[in-house]
This record gives structure tokens, sequence and C-alpha cells, in this order.
DNA sequence: ATATACAATTAGTCTATACTCATTGTTTAT
DNA sequence: ATAAACAATGAGTATAGACTAATTGTATAT
């Protein structure tokens, strides 16, 4: 074994403590939220987490403490990446475009995703284990209550006509959320992906005609 | 402790040995629904079932023999309960009734109730643990596949003039069920609940326009 | 009446898992 | 260079929960 220690820069940079943590918080998260997607809340033990992201077992404790930190800090990093690419390819929308469908179209990519399905199985533990309490994930609440800003900025003209516009953007959700829970928690076949697309064709319509300005009466 | 026999007839009379069997499964079905509401699947353990339901906890084996068994037993109940209770309202409707209002109003006393969130769980538990497949559950099939025979009998002649009647169904579907997921997860508070009240109703307000025979276009 | 099948109970076993702790390795401050 | 702080490891503990098994109680046959 040769040594030729300054023309072959080891692969394994030198990092900073601030990197280091960083890195493996991050392999953590990513492990939990797959071992969330994969095997559930039950199944999304230390162990689990631990051995997908190649992490020992004493260092999971040792930057969250416990399971439940865990889990929080899981849910506010699914929630801040969603949230994140939604407001991205919104906020990239360009003018003209037909951006009823194109909101329909990035929530449901939201909402379809996988990782939908962590979120519910945090959602659903939060809901049975008082000391999870929704209160205390900022980014979630920052989810919910940004909608209503977030789609007021998409359809300005609209959001001032009509009264119920966030009845509307509630009842958007409501679809959204319906098929994001079936498309998670039931086998896809070309069936059900089939009767998703027109049902959200179907909507998309309703939506349209409801948000364009109202032909005279005759 | 004078005792007086045949006087005073023993509370607990002699049963049969199904009367008994039938109520030890209910009791344990009750308790394993209210655990599943309570405390989430993960918290529905044998122990907690058997406590709630004042039942042993050999009982409870030999009964179900296994845990994943009571559950897939507990699906089906609730499943049924549901079920029979939707049918039997749609049934009981008069003729003339705002019958789009009262279907809405009907699906949503089920997708609304407790239970539902013992569906969720369940529903959660069996993508992840590959043992539980969906196809298990012929009641759970039934609601699923009975939902657009049941509305075509409530409106026969909107479902023979609309060509995507299934997917209004479908759509009507996913927003009550978007509801009942936030209902069942989130701390309802006044806000949420006027909210899902105004959700509901301009949702109606949608149905009845697209159900009306057409107007003749002007 | 008696035997047989079924229902229900209790104590106990075994495994999986959350968490502790003592130790080693790595970075940063002086 | 050295010490102090931080990151990471792996062995070990305590406990909770699913399931077993031997036993007792209750109903139904003959």
């Amino acid at each position: 074994m040769p040594l030729v220690p300054s023309t072959t820069p080891q692969p394994r940079a030198r990092r900073t403590q601030a990197e280091r943590s960083a890195a493996t918080r991050a392999r953590l998260l990513d492990a939990s939220i797959g071992c969330l997607i994969d095997y559930g809340y039950a199944g999304t033990t230390t162990l689990a987490v631990c051995k997908r992201a190649g992490v020992s077992n004493g260092s999971l404790l040792h930057h969250y403490g416990t399971r439940e930190r865990l889990l929080g800090a899981t849910l506010e990093a699914v929630y801040g990446r969603l949230r994140g690419e939604v407001v991205r390819r919104l906020e990239a929308l360009p003018k003209g475009d037909d951006r009823i469908d194109a909101l329909v179209d990035v929530l449901w990519s939201a909402f379809g995703a996988p990782e939908f399905k962590a979120i519910l199985e945090l959602w659903l533990a939060a809901a049975s284990h008082a000391d999870l309490s929704w209160s205390m994930w900022p980014e979630a609440q920052a989810f919910d209550e940004g909608n209503v800003p977030l789609a007021e900025a998409l359809f300005p003209e609209v959001a001032a006509r009509l009264p119920d516009f966030s009845t509307w953007i509630s009842l958007i959700f409501q679809v959204v959320q319906g098929l994001g829970l079936v498309n998670a928690t039931r086998p896809s076949n070309v069936e059900t992906d089939a009767l998703r697309a027109r049902t959200l064709t179907l909507f998309k319509a309703v939506l349209r005609d409801a948000f364009k300005a109202e032909a005279a009466p005759c």
C-alpha cells in the first residue's frame, strides 16, 4: 500500500462540526421519512431509522434525544420541503398560464407525492399522542395558514370578486387531500388512476366555471 | 345475607355458548374501535383492548388468535356499521326531499364520525403491513364499490343524463373524505368548524347546479 | 348424570425496542 | 501543541407487549 498523501486528496474531506452535525441530521431525517413511507409510524423505530441512515444508534439519540423529538423534526422537515416546492412552482408560473389548472396540478404534485403518506402517519400519531400537539409545529401551521394568501396572490381579481373565495380554496384542498389519502392508502391500479384523473379534470372544469367573470344574465 | 333464590332471578341469566361468544366478541370489537380512536394503531395493544373490554388477555387470543386478525375484524365491524347507517338513512329519504343536500349530509355524518379515525388508522396500517392487504376486507370493498350504484338509485334521471355521473360521485367522496381527515387529525375549534360548514354549503350549491336539468342556452 | 366441547382466566415466556453510558474519534479554541 | 468541546460508536439495561399453556368454569350433548 503506497502512501501518496498530497496528490490524492482524501474523498472525505475535513468538515466542520456544524457540517458533520447537519449531514447526519439530514441523513436521519431522510431515513425517518423513508421509514414512515415504507413501514408506517409504528415501524419507524429508532433502530430502523439508524440502519437506513447508516448511523449509529447512539448518534440518533445524541441529536434528537428521544424518538418523539425525531419524529417532530421529521414532520417539520417533510412539511418544509413540500411547502417550499409548492411555493416555488406556483411563483414560477408565467402570467398568462391557465392558473387554475396549474394550481390543482401543483397541489396534486404535493398531496400525491409519497411524502404525503409520511405526513398522514404523523397527523394521526399527533392526534393520539397528546404530547405531540399540533401547535408544536410551525412549518405545518405555516402550510395550513399560508394557503389562502398564496391563492389570493395567484388570483387577485377573483379573490376580490368572490366573497367566498377562501371557501373555494378550502374546497380545493379537501379534494386534493381526499385524493391523496386514497392514493397513499390503496394499492394503485389502472382503474383508480383513471378515476382520479377524471375527477381532477372534472373539478378543474368546476373551478374554471366558478372563477370566470360572471356572464351577463340573459 | 339472606338467600332468596327463586324470587330474585339472577341478573346474569343463563346464556348459550354462541351468545357468550358473540357478546365478548362485540365487547372486544367495541373496545378495539375505542382504542383506535383514542390511542391510534400503535396504542391499540392487546392489553389495552382487553382492559377496556373488561375481558381477559387469553380470551382475546382465544377468539381472534392474533392481534392482526383482531384488527382485521375491527375494520370489518366499523365499516359494516358505517355502511349500514349510510344505506339505512339514504333509503329512508322521502321522495321529494332535496336529495343532494341529504346525500352530502349523510356522507358527512359517516366521515365526520369519530369512527372514521379508526378507519384511517387501519387504512394506514394496511398500507404498510403487506400482510394486512386491502383485498382481505370484503366490507371495505363493498363500501368502496357500492357507492356509485347507491347514488344512481338516488338520482336515476341525473345518472342517465350526465355521462360523467360516477366521476361526480367520486368528487363528492373526495370532499367529504378530505374534511373527515382534517376533522379526525386536527384539534377542532370554532374557526375550523365554521370553515367546514361553509365548505359543505358551497359544495352543495355546486352539486345542485351540476345536477339540475340543463337550462336552455339563451 | 356424566362426559365432552367450548369459553374464559391467570401466570409466565420471549422478543423487540427505547434509552443509558462509558469510550473513542474529530474539530476547535488557546 | 494541548486541552476542551463536540460527534459518533456499540454494548448493555429495562420494559412493554404479543403470544403460550395449563387450568378452571360453563354449556351441550348422550
